[in-house]
RNA sequence: GCGAGGGUUGCCCAGCUCGGUCAAAGGCGCCGGACUUAAGAUCCGGUAUCGAAGGAUUUCGUGGGUUCGAAUCCCACCCCUCGCACCA
């Protein structure tokens, strides 16, 4: 081996010979097969950090089953269907300069090549031959033959065919869906196109028709149910009105709202012509009808009420709203006669509909009481209306009032309330921002209703059943995902699945379409399998079709039927078939967080929907992000760490090594320097470590005579393998390396220290294996250099073997580790410089009232009276019966606390500590620099101080002679 | 607002599922020592507070509670991060 570890040139060396050799090229055989995917990247850049994260955890898993004796597949593929590739070649085509410096300078684009990236196709080719770069240098164990790129003809005949499947079995269907639109570009507005409210989401509101004569004056709100005790509707005086025609399904209806409203309602799928200005004071003090309760309430003026906001008419629920009870009594001696109104609004009764546990008949009014609010303007009229809001919303439950949904929780009630009042026409859906949108151009942005969309249809609650289904079936890591997973199946509503811009395959059912990228990224693991017969060359494109697809990934109709219609040998197509039936299902689908709720579920309703249940998938992994130096990573903007540029500054082995050890699974892991710089100090030491072993010519000694060292070392590696394993096994790549190497190197250095030498060829031939998945080509160098012919790759993972458990001798490390440690503090506390020190071992007797608890505590029968009697009654320990219940009440609470482990092992397979310590003398002479003795606290030879009577079993009493520092 | 996750000793981060062995693993940083002509690397020790004998005391977002005993269980509250869609 080298001198100094050079991790560019070991890992070009085993990347070549991993290529070469094909070690990774799975096919099926004898062999259990594990098949884990990966989603292939987005080809709109480089691969950073991020995906460094990802795929890693991935390739760890591979290796270390593989190493398991797993027949794995683990291959990759590449996306780029979708917009954002269309929309970065037209930035890189004007030169758009934030663009040109963030890729060139960031994600490393030669300044030749990046301006002629100025077509989508460019930009794919260019960004698949350099992730498939990327992802060589950092040695993942792909088979490689089953790439593809999600524009090939190929993958196209296979999203139709998917497609064609999907729509027989009535799962896409045709509707509408409401998206944020700039009127000025009259185009919708991606979060990019935003100057303002980038935050904001579309909000769906119930709009109510509160009833005037021919009039409807709707009035939105989120919450319909409140509609039960509305005593009044609430009016600007100085907001401009307009009256409206509105048409939608069928129905012809003259509306009232503010301007502001007119203009958004165009927008919404209903036809509306404009009719006339309505003066605000004309629909003051008017008479309307609840359409709920047809009770009849009355319109009144507040100048709280934002045009733009709903429908510029907003209902008043006094009883339950802070504000409408605020600004009612606000009314209460106001003179309103020039509204026409002279009725005393004192007899506007309160009206209840929710019965919320810390609240009494009216919550609005008890708490704008007890907070002792004054007037709408208190600031803290905001926070009354979020606490009553909240309590009521998660405590409350329907009073009488409202009749049939009595008793039904606040929470639960929305949906089925809407449902009910768009039926009887008592009211309607209305989107609006939860903020203002305003555009780049600087218009005002709107609900637009998007109409004849295409959707899948997830809503569907038998395909959501069978999701829950598959759910239920498979292994999430971590578990406490699941409850995550199905919130979000529950969430899912209809997803429109096809668009008309960007790079993609078009609708089969509609060629108008491109399918939207994410719906085309469902269920293509199962396209690795026929990838590899395309890159053979024994598919061509004329081979694919419908029935192609049915027989070979559903074992539907027959080979000899297909292969008379393709012209494909019908051998092939069974072996196709075979490949399927082997590698499917998938074993493991591993991914970033951010997949939970689209991507990762989509792959889940897809799976589902297309093929049998034995076919879906088994389990899910997931995991954080990564950051860099504290701040988020940005494909468009920066700051962002290309996994080239990292590999290429620290090496294959020391990314992987720092990437999968600075977090834990799906925490966020932040990248730094002062991080990977550590890490590579450590992996610099076990190569050292590794050299010198090589080296010194050890070899394997197990089976020769054992020192007490030599059984510590040995069963505390056994430990590791097993922790190793457990955490691999759940992903949690940060315990497996905590396990596999930094515990690992620190026992090892106490093996040294301890005079080890036996072991050291053991130590490091499971070492490396042992660290194979994290650092593949350092390790695959040391075993080569060890004198292995086969690939590290391929050789067997270390498995705990409990024959090698030495719990004596774990525990006698621990009395001299304890012991030195004592010693340790002593002369630091007292800054005496020792010239001699004296240890004394435990007398008898104590060791006999130990033993005896121990069976005691066998038997259940330990207890401090029944204990000292036991012991009372033996003769020989009589003589110590002064000191025997001091010493039985400092140990029982060991035991009843189930700290007594250790006494047990000492008591049961039994430790001579003198002979223990003897032996250790030595050692703990060269660490403490000066001479050690032993005695045993029954007879010392020497005990000035009488120290030997605070000696205990695993605690000998120390005394140090020495002088006194200052 | 809804959903999910998180607040631990200088920092990162374990432990908290199964309360006691937790002043709390590991890494980083820092301090001291060994080695070295020196630096780096490596190794050893320290890193809540107090302590001239291996000990004691106060800590694990805040406030309560359960218990002989809580970082760990229960309740309330505060703060932070992420997702909420047609976009990959």
């Amino acid at each position: 081996m080298e001198q100094e570890y050079k991790p560019h040139e070991i890992e070009k060396k085993w990347q070549k010979y991993w290529n070469e050799s094909g070690i990774f090229q799975a096919e099926p055989d004898k062999r259990e097969k594990f098949f884990i995917t990966i989603p292939y990247p987005y080809l709109n850049g480089n691969l950073h950090a991020g995906h460094t994260r990802t795929f890693t955890i991935g390739d760890v898993v591979a290796r270390h089953k593989r190493m398991l004796g797993f027949n794995v597949l683990y291959p990759m593929g590449f996306h780029v269907t979708g917009t954002p590739i269309v929309g970065l070649a037209e930035l890189i085509a004007s030169r758009d300069p934030q663009t040109m410096d963030v890729y060139e300078r960031l994600h490393g684009i030669p300044g030749d090549i990046l301006p002629t990236l100025e077509t989508p196709e460019k930009i794919v080719d260019y960004f698949k031959l350099e992730a498939e770069k990327a992802m060589r240098m950092i040695g993942y164990s792909i088979d490689w033959r089953r790439k593809f790129t999600t524009t090939e003809e190929t993958y196209k005949k296979f999203i139709e065919w998917q497609y064609i499947r999907l729509e027989e079995k009535g799962l896409i269907v045709k509707g509408s869906h409401p998206v944020k639109w700039c009127p000025n570009d009259n185009n919708p507005v991606e979060d990019h196109d935003i100057l303002h409210g980038e935050e904001a989401t579309i909000v769906e509101y119930t709009l109510i028709k509160f009833r005037y004569k021919d009039l409807v004056l709707p009035c939105a709100t989120l919450r319909p149910e409140t509609t039960f005790g509305v005593t009044n509707l609430w009016v600007n005086p100085d907001v401009g009105y307009v009256k409206a025609r509105v048409e939608k399904d069928g129905y012809t209806e003259f509306w009232v709202v503010s301007r502001e409203a007119f203009r958004k309602l165009t927008f919404t799928d209903r036809t509306v012509e404009y009719i006339e200005d309505i003066p605000a004071k004309s629909i003051i003090g008017i008479k309307l009808t609840n359409p709920v309760t047809d009770d009849e309430i009355i319109s009144l003026p507040a100048s709280f009420v934002r045009p733009e906001n709903g429908s510029g008419i907003v209902m008043s629920v006094p009883a339950h709203a802070p504000f409408d009870y605020l600004a009612l009594r606000d009314l209460y001696d106001a003179d309103l006669s020039d509204y026409g109104i002279t009725e005393d609004l004192r007899k506007i009764e309160l009206i209840s509909l929710i019965k919320a546990p810390e609240f009494g008949e009216f919550p609005a009014k008890e708490i704008v009481e007890k907070m002792g609010i004054t007037s709408q303007k208190d600031p803290k009229a905001e926070e009354a209306t979020k606490i009553v809001y909240r309590r009521e919303f998660h405590g409350g439950m329907l009073k009488e009032i409202t009749g049939k949904y009595e008793g039904h929780a606040v929470s639960k009630i929305k949906d089925i309330l809407t449902r009910d009042l768009i039926s009887s026409n008592a009211g309607e859906i209305f989107y609006e921002f939860s903020e203002p949108v305003i555009c780049r151009c600087g218009t005002p942005c709107v609900v637009n209703m998007v109409k004849g969309q295409w959707f899948l249809n997830y809503s569907d609650p038998e395909w959501k059943a069978k999701v829950y289904r598959c759910l239920s079936q498979m292994r999430i890591i971590p578990e406490e995902y699941r409850v995550e997973f199905e919130n979000k199946v529950d969430w899912l509503k209809d997803k429109a699945c096809a668009r008309k811009k960007g790079l993609g395959t078009r609708l089969p059912i509609d060629k108008e379409w491109l399918i939207e990228s994410l719906g085309d990224s469902t269920i293509y693991m199962s396209y690795y399998i026929i990838a590899k017969f395309i890159e053979k060359g024994d598919l061509a494109l004329e081979h694919l079709t419908l029935s192609f697809f049915d027989y070979t990934l559903f074992g539907k109709g027959d080979s000899a039927a297909v292969s008379a219609e393709t012209g494909l040998d019908s051998g092939i197509l069974e072996e196709i078939r075979s490949d399927f039936n082997y590698w499917y299902p998938v074993d493991l689908r591993s991914s970033g967080k951010d997949l939970v709720p689209n991507h990762l579920l989509f792959f889940l309703f897809h799976h589902v929907a297309l093929f049998e249940e034995e076919n879906w998938p088994k389990a899910l992994a997931v995991n954080g992000f990564v950051s860099l130096e504290g701040q988020k990573m940005s494909k468009s903007k920066g700051p962002i760490l290309t996994l080239e540029s990292a590999v290429q500054e620290y090496g294959a082995d020391i990314t992987r090594m720092y990437i999968l050890s600075t977090a834990e699974q799906t925490q966020d892991a932040d990248w730094h320097k002062t991080g990977i710089e550590s890490a590579r100090r450590q992996v610099d030491r076990f190569y050292s470590f590794a050299k010198d072993v090589i080296e010194n010519g050890e070899r394997a000694k197990l089976g020769t005579e054992f020192k007490q060292i030599d059984c510590w070392m040995l069963s505390r590696m056994q430990d590791y393998f097993l922790e190793t394993n457990v955490a691999l096994d759940s992903i949690q790549t940060r315990e497996a390396i905590q396990n596999s190497f930094f515990l690992l190197i620190n026992d090892v250095k106490w093996y040294q220290r301890r005079g080890g030498k036996t072991l050291l060829y053991y130590i490091l031939d499971n070492w490396v294996r042992l660290m194979a998945p994290f650092t593949p080509h350092l390790c695959e160098e040391i075993w080569e250099a060890m004198g292995h012919k086969e690939p590290i790759s391929l050789t067997q993972y270390p498995l705990y073997n409990e024959d090698y458990m030495d719990e004596g001798a774990e525990l006698a490390e621990e009395v001299i580790k304890g012991t030195l440690e004592d010693i340790e503090e002593i002369i630091r506390v007292t800054k005496i410089t020792p010239q001699k020190v004296l240890l004394y071992t435990s007398p008898a007797w104590k060791v006999a009232v130990l033993k005896c608890a121990c069976e005691m505590q066998l038997e259940a029968s330990l207890e401090v009276g029944t204990l000292i009697k036991v012991l009372m009654a033996n003769p020989d320990l009589k003589r110590f019966g002064k000191d025997i219940p001091k010493f039985v009440q400092k140990i029982i609470p060991e035991f009843k606390s189930g700290g007594a482990d250790r006494y047990e092992i000492f008591a049961g397979p039994g430790l001579d500590e003198h002979a223990l310590l003897k032996e250790s003398a030595s050692f703990l002479e060269k660490e403490i620099g000066c001479p050690v003795e032993i005695y045993s606290a029954d007879s010392p030879a020497y005990d000035p101080e009488k120290k030997s009577r605070f000696a205990e079993p695993l605690r000998p009493a120390i005394y140090i002679e020495g002088k006194k520092g200052e």
